[in-house]
DNA sequence: AATAGTAATGACAACGTTGTCATTACTATT
DNA sequence: AATAGTAATGACAACGTTGTCATTACTATT
């Protein structure tokens, strides 16, 4: 491997120019600057970040965490786009992107000193996650793409509005005539699952209605549960007349199911999805569901990562809500009578 | 930060006494490395990686890279699946995963002595990537999930076996009395799309038929392309009575489009996809498609290339191509008369 | 009792950088 | 002509580890 060393020794000068060149952090003069990067490119010199680092204790690094429990998210199309988004800023920012699976009892605080981060970026939290201990403590920069806890709290975040997502779904489904909505809404464990069932509590009550704790499912973000869920919803007295989904991938299991079951979506039951992902336009019926912008969300994530660690921890937390949007397609209707 | 030197002070040994207990590397007293283990868990010691990657040359880190050219990838649910194979060998082997987007113009070489990467895993390497040059040459540790020539090259290799994928689909199609089957093979500089296209011309020729140039169709791997030219093929006279699709998502937009063009599938045009995600079984009908296993493709690229970096270079490289299923479902069925 | 062998430990250099301070050789000012 | 200021450069220490070699204090063997 080329170092500084040899780079120096090969152009006559001192180890400490050829980095003046190198970082152009200081004047040196135009002959001795060509030379050196004459000799740069010809031996193919590249600078040692190990090294770096270990002077400056900075590793130009930021780690994405994907919590042990939340291995669920790794296949889910939601979080392609996650990472797409923080990818591109880091790589825009020529930071480093370390992709950390968690392991079952590791505290992600450890990161910061054994890896040398400069910043993380939590992917999908559930409440009460050991691990995140000694994180906020330490005030080394990190950002959430999600809330941890639902009241405010001093974290920085990133989040979809799915409080108001399942507001706006519920009250497009009551516009419709509909009075029996069941909710399929996610793993129980995680804030945002309980944030759609928040929406969905105060859309229902606003409307004058008293909500049923029955038509409340918690069930696992896939096709294969929504699926089974309502096939098994359909053969009970008095089946819902919608169904709303915490993801897309649980809607487009739900409406196979209820076909399944003979049921004829939107016409006998409606069903709405979260998420909008890029198949939702395509399936069959195309899918009515609540857009958020998953990418972009990833992008603000990493921005706000690259602030803290530039700028410094702002007084305030930033904490954003990104709205969400109804997309209309074809699988609500009108309630039947 | 903690370090050697403020354990060893508080615990009375020296730094290399310290570096024993925490590596094992030599015999410490049970006396002494109970003292020293007990002052490194009251201060919280943990070892700097960038520290001992300066010293042994190693950093335990994999680099995962997607080409600037492929950033399609991104946005594919098979993306998803083969990252998660990787990540969980990599966590498990105790290695870091550098998810590296590439930029333009940057070899990737470079992050062997810049990063000071052990190994690199290639995602989706289109033919004659110029920042592929070096790479080799280096003999470092490299893998490729993908054939980056069609032909033998020395390069290590995982593959899906796109050529005898293609062979099973056109096979099951001429069994159903199907004669003009169009192809939406992909984009055109992937070694994998021109394996399709290979495996669809040997499957073709093999029945005696002549294969005409335009039932083959590069284009994008999306749902967005595959609607638009199944829609598109429709208005042609005398048009396919089945359509081969590279991937899923192209299958399932076509679907949609044909449906837009009047056509029922599968009674008057099969389609066939490609990868079975997760989501092929909940389509509308359920797709039929070439299975292939893309998690396992991905613990292999990791598994691999860990071998590579802690046995050396094998004599010949490790070239595995993965057989692919058919999976039959309800988007193919007897040609129409 | 002398010697050889081993277990336990430490001193010091090295990995490849950057930061601090010193030195040299100028140029501009009085 | 003396002085001050600045541009250009280098020597050396430091970051936190690990590797090499040396040293000490034993125990086992002759």
């Amino acid at each position: 491997m080329v170092t500084l060393k040899d780079v120096a020794r090969a152009s006559g000068v001192s180890i400490k120019t050829v980095s003046r060149v190198v970082n152009g952090t200081a004047e040196v003069s135009a002959e001795t600057r060509q030379r050196v990067e004459g000799v740069i490119s010809d031996l193919g010199y590249h600078p040692n970040t190990m090294a770096r680092s270990l002077v400056n204790g900075r590793s130009n690094t930021v780690g994405v965490i994907i919590p042990h429990s939340a291995g669920y998210i790794f296949s889910h199309p939601f979080f392609n786009e996650v990472l797409r988004g923080i990818a591109e800023v880091l790589a825009n920012n020529n930071l480093n992107l370390l992709l950390h699976l968690a392991h079952q009892n590791t505290p992600y605080a450890q990161l910061y000193n054994q890896r040398r981060v400069d910043g993380l970026i939590f992917m999908s939290v559930p409440t009460g996650d050991p691990n995140l201990e000694g994180v906020l403590e330490s005030k080394s920069p990190c950002v959430f793409t999600c809330r941890i806890v639902e009241e405010n709290n001093p974290t920085h975040w990133v989040d979809a509005d799915f409080v108001g997502g399942l507001e706006q779904a519920v009250e497009h489904l009551f516009s419709l005539g509909h009075q029996r909505m069941a909710l399929l809404a996610g793993p129980r464990n995680l804030i945002s699952v309980q944030l759609r069932v928040k929406g969905y509590r105060q859309a229902v009550t606003r409307n004058g209605l008293t909500v049923d704790e029955d038509n409340i499912h918690y069930v696992d973000f896939s096709s294969e549960a929504g699926h089974d869920l309502a096939f098994q919803l359909m053969t009970k007295p008095n089946p819902p007349t919608a169904i709303l989904c915490g993801d897309d991938m649980m809607a487009i299991g739900v409406i196979q199911g209820l076909q399944e079951a003979g049921r004829r979506v939107p016409q006998d039951v409606s069903v709405i999805g979260f998420d909008d992902i890029s198949l939702a336009r395509f399936s069959a019926p195309p899918l009515t569901t609540i857009h958020q912008d998953t990418y972009r969300k990833g992008q603000i994530a990493a921005e706000t990562l690259i602030r803290l660690m530039t700028k410094g921890n702002e007084n305030s937390p930033f904490q954003q809500i990104l709205s969400t949007q109804l997309i209309i397609r074809n699988t609500t209707a009108l309630a039947p009578r």
